[in-house]
RNA sequence: GUCCCCUUCGUCUAGAGGCCUAGGACACCGCCCUUUCACGGCGAUAACACGAGUUCGAAUCUCGUAGGGGACGCCA
């Protein structure tokens, strides 16, 4: 019964109603992990449903946005390919609206101006708090039926204050957290625009989402608070409440609130540190959010799958072990060609000129396997276009008076076998064969004679890796560097 | 202080009253593979915050307690 129910209201929606979904950061900062979520889900959301996802951005703090934080979160938003159908809006640019609005409120007497400076606001808070009672402005000059109001002062410029309800409750059903009530005597009559005339978060909040005909509002639980007040101010505005969806937020790997003490805040360190996006969507997406037993799975898996009932309602630690551990997998599963030139331009940043020999596709391909980064694997596969010098104790440590006429034998055979893993091969286990050596008392210095690292892969493919003239150069300019 | 929210392995989570002697994943540990280190394969350890109640039966519903978080701006 209860699911017919909810197929039928599904339908009736769809029918009747596009999902309109925002993202709306206030550039402040760069676009960090928590945001990155907040815009995933309200994307995915509109993908899922056909629906339209529109990014606005909340600049009418003058003093703390800047057009680089705007930017910051563009370039955020472009590398995690969170498009956008509508939009960038900017707040700074609707002022002639939300002024509109807000001249039609107090015409209506659902706004009022108040006199109090913002000095006695802090007098009278600080006074509450002292108190223990919850900071709030007293009403002084909100006006009643009957009610005589202060005799108006020259020197104050008024702000105006919306008049909200001061009976009964104001609930919603929140489409993660459940149902949540705040009574309305818990709200005082908040600032709508400051004495400068400039309209304030709350209010431009709510005319944007009103005329932009927001359907779904998914952002941050620490707008829980909010709600209750923007829900009033739409309802005295006869506007749609629309459905809201409260995200817990992130904490950082300790545990503790994100900030940028935490290293990596900013999505585009995480491309910096050598992460791929689609890690980084997919590990987002199961921050929180889950699909079963699901661990992996792409963006457009991701938006048929995405829904709001299976988010959940507490906080999640950001664990950078697992998001490691994912990106190794799709470190893997992308082409050799296009992780070449990603690895080309770490290498070239880092001043290292990619030669064509070895072809860094096959390198790669060889070394991804065994990489959790992109950072990882320009680190590994550096050392086939430098000139290389392994440490010499190292060298020293290696090439044991047993393994030195191996490796001259070895040269020498290398000079004439075929060129390839498997024939490679074949030389290695003649060479250790005929001198009576171990495997790892040949490969272990030939590795590092060649890439001046113990850990690489298989000798004989890294061997094959190379073209013949440069492993015999390095084998031959290495064996000379044994001190005596 | 007041209001609001949250609480399952170390971490992310599955879980919608019996399918739960609680499942998966990362990490950790062990074994296997092995030419080093990884990868990979197999396995082990590990959790329902606590207390009442409802019920034949509760991780799941209710209440309380404890702990944690958020909000309380002429910031967003």
């Amino acid at each position: 019964m209860r699911a017919f129910i909810c197929l039928h209201f599904k339908l009736f929606q769809g029918i009747n109603m596009t999902v309109r979904t925002r993202f709306a950061p206030s550039p402040t900062g760069y676009l960090h992990i928590g945001g990155a979520r907040t815009a995933l889900f309200s994307w995915a959301y509109a993908r899922k449903h056909g629906g339209i996802f529109i990014l606005r951005i909340e600049d009418t703090d003058v003093e703390r946005s800047t057009p680089e934080a705007v930017q910051a979160i563009l370039d955020g938003m472009a590398w995690l390919r969170l498009n956008y159908d509508e939009g960038p809006f900017y707040q700074m640019q609707r002022m002639p609206r939300y002024k509109e609005v807000i001249q039609q409120m107090l015409a209506e007497g659902k706004a009022y101006y108040c006199y109090t400076s913002s000095v006695e606001l802090d007098d009278m808070r600080e006074a509450q708090r002292a108190r223990g009672e919850k900071p709030r402005y007293d009403g002084t000059w909100r006006p009643e039926p009957g009610k005589i109001l202060p005799p108006v002062p020259a020197d104050v410029k008024p702000v105006v204050r919306f008049k909200n309800q001061t009976e009964g409750v104001v609930a919603w059903d929140d489409m993660v957290k459940g149902r949540i009530e705040f009574s309305n005597a818990e709200l005082d009559d908040l600032i709508i625009a400051r004495s400068d005339g400039t309209p304030t978060y709350n209010f431009c909040v709510v005319v944007d989402d009103w005329d932009m005909g927001i359907t779904h509002v998914i952002r941050g639980d620490d707008h829980v608070n909010n709600t209750p007040r923007q829900i009033n101010i739409l309802k005295a505005l006869g506007a749609t409440v629309p459905n809201y969806a409260h995200l817990s937020m992130i904490l950082g790997d300790d545990g503790t609130k994100l900030s940028k003490r935490h290293g990596a805040v900013s999505v585009m360190q995480y491309d910096e540190d050598g992460y791929l996006p689609e890690a980084v969507i997919n590990y987002l997406a199961r921050l929180g959010w889950s699909h079963g037993d699901d661990e992996m799975f792409s963006v457009e898996q991701f938006c048929q799958w995405f829904d709001l009932d299976h988010i959940t309602p507490s906080a999640a630690q950001f664990n950078t072990e697992k998001l490691k551990w994912l990106n190794s997998h799709y470190l893997k599963q992308t082409d050799n060609g296009k992780l070449a030139e990603m690895v080309r331009l770490r290498l070239e940043a880092r001043g290292i000129t990619v030669g064509d020999t070895p072809a860094l596709a096959a390198v790669v391909g060889l070394y991804k396997e065994r990489v959790a980064t992109l950072n990882e694997l320009a680190d590994a596969v550096e050392v086939f276009y430098i000139d290389l010098h392994p440490d010499q104790a190292l060298l020293d440590a290696q090439l044991s008076a047993e393994a030195m006429p191996a490796l001259r034998d070895l040269a020498e055979k290398f000079g004439n076998c075929n060129w390839d893993t498997a024939a490679i091969a074949a030389v290695i286990k003649e060479v250790i064969g005929q001198h009576g050596l171990k495997m790892p008392k040949l490969a272990m210095p030939l590795r590092v004679m060649l890439t001046g690292q113990t850990q690489t892969p298989s000798v004989d493919a890294l061997v094959a890796l190379f073209p013949r003239e440069m492993v015999l150069q390095r084998i031959e300019t290495n064996l000379a560097k044994k001190s005596a």
